[in-house]
RNA sequence: GUGGGUAUAGCUCAAUUGGUUAGAGCGCUGGAUUGUGAUUCCAGAGGUUGGGGGUUCAAGUCCCCUUACUCACCCCA
């Protein structure tokens, strides 16, 4: 026999989730899905693995070297980086069954062999909402919306949605006779905010070797500043003459008008000429969304509009729009503001197990309760009374339910309310119905 | 993938210039209390000081390697 025991541990970047943290992860995934679905968004699923073939070379070539991939007997297979390139096979493979347009969301882990970081993991999930096949502007807006909705509804109020539209920077890098660099100076313009006007001229100077001139033209968009209005106001010289960036100035204000009516304000929605996101598939619209009280974590929901997604599947022209919410990261930035209540137990209600002889009659209590919609635990042991409260107490229950001799003898039960102690007398009538209301009435606060 | 920092009980941290058997608070298990948690008192469990190697009479402490975490790059949710 050996002794030698193996000792437990997670990979770098892979986490379990003790029931603290995975009661509050299923409840962002219920908020999100409620949100989505609230727009009339489908759900779907993909697998989690593919041929390499087909999620490689479609993404950067860091995103390749990211990328989780091994042989599997002859077969070279890849586990998914994101949920948008199985979304372009999904639909290329679908589009005939699905009908265009379509919306859809996909709640999923995705995995990148990346170095982790506060926020950042090798194994996280995402919360993606696109709507396919259309080009209209009303996608635009209601991805907007949409973000803002469900980080309300994950309860933050304090939080920036950035908006920009790459086609007003692809104009302006026309306008500056630097529309080959394109990706070199919007990378570099990226990092403006962090490390401003100064060095990015520099990087963009040296990676790119072109005149100052044009560098200086792409370096006003940093001058640009203001309100929402004002900046879209400035934009129109810088996009003057350039059909494509007049377009993208157009559709910024579109955006912002229509939000703007339904109550969106500045505070929560700025256009940020900066942003570039992704570099690779994104045409259109982009987003992405701070919380401020934790910019350094970065982006916990971006996305944006693209000409094309499945071309590498199929000869459909199939546009769209979509974002994607980091719920790993944002459960991570939640837990450091901490914004996650200690609760361990999923049912609010427990019964005291007190008299070992009466199991039936608390197996009957708990199962009227719960008919009634009310998640209740009987304690599995007879135990030592002060034992079972402690063990409600710990795990977060909010009301302890006794019933022993006593209560018995007069068909009744207490009710221990155990923020404050007080303990209510309530009759054990046929369906438990007098006391299923007075605990929903006290649950509801 | 590149560069810096950190690593002592489940958690937060102590431990004199390298010096005896590595401590405390919280948490955990039980008791005080066989009808009541959160408060109080008592007891107990829990450590090869992340792992491996080296220097030394002697290493938690110094050196090297490795792993994990963390920060900055890169990239990004």
């Amino acid at each position: 026999m050996s002794n030698q025991l193996i000792q437990p541990r997670t990979l770098s970047g892979f986490r379990d989730f003790l029931p603290e943290m995975m009661i509050p992860r299923e409840k962002l995934m219920e908020t999100a899905r409620k949100v989505y679905r609230s727009y009339g968004f489908v759900p779907i699923d993909t697998p989690t693995l593919e041929l390499s073939e087909i999620l490689c070379g479609k993404g950067s070539e860091e995103t390749d070297r990211q990328m989780y991939r091994f042989q599997h007997g002859k077969r070279d297979v890849a586990m998914r980086f994101d949920l948008t390139v199985p979304l372009a096979r999904f639909v290329a493979q679908h589009h005939n069954e699905l009908g265009m347009p379509f919306k859809r969301y996909h709640i999923g882990n995705v995995w990148r062999g990346e170095r982790p970081q506060a926020g950042r993991f090798r194994e996280f999930a995402q919360c993606d909402f696109d709507t396919i096949g259309t080009n209209s502007i009303a996608s635009d807006i209601e991805t907007v919306l949409v973000i803002n909705d469900l980080i309300r509804a994950i309860g933050f109020e304090q939080f920036k949605i950035r908006l920009n539209n790459r086609k007003v920077l692809n104009g302006i890098l026309e306008k500056a006779n630097l529309a080959e660099h394109s990706v070199a100076v919007l990378r570099a313009l990226d990092k403006l905010p962090k490390i401003g006007p100064e060095k990015v001229r520099l990087e963009m100077l040296e990676t790119t070797g072109a005149p100052d001139s044009s560098i200086d033209q792409i370096l006003m968009l940093s001058q640009i500043s203001g309100t929402n209005r004002e900046i879209i106001q400035q934009l129109g010289t810088l996009c003057e003459g350039n059909e494509l960036a007049e377009q993208g100035r157009e559709q910024l204000s579109e955006v912002i008008d229509a939000t703007q009516a339904l109550g969106l304000t500045e505070q929560n929605l700025e256009i940020d000429v900066s942003i570039a996101r992704g570099l690779d598939y994104y045409t259109g619209t982009i987003v992405e969304t701070f919380l401020t009280d934790l910019p350094s974590f970065g982006s916990i929901c971006s996305g944006g509009r693209y000409d094309s997604l499945a071309q590498l599947y199929t000869k459909q022209q199939l546009p769209g729009i979509g974002a994607s919410l980091g719920l790993d990261r944002l459960l991570a930035a939640m837990q450091q503001l901490d914004l996650i209540p200690n609760t361990k137990t999923t049912a609010e209600v427990m019964i005291v197990q007190f008299d070992k002889s009466k199991l039936s009659e608390y197996l009957k209590l708990a199962a009227d309760l719960r008919r009634q919609g009310i998640a209740v635990e009987l304690y599995p042991e007879s135990k030592k009374l002060n034992q079972q409260f402690k063990y409600a107490d710990r795990r977060g229950a909010r009301a302890v339910i006794i019933a022993g001799t006593d209560e018995f003898a007069s068909g009744v039960v207490q009710v221990k309310w155990l923020a404050d102690g007080t303990q209510t007398e309530l009759p054990l009538a046929e369906n438990s119905n007098e006391i299923a209301e007075w605990l929903k009435t006290r649950l509801t606060d």
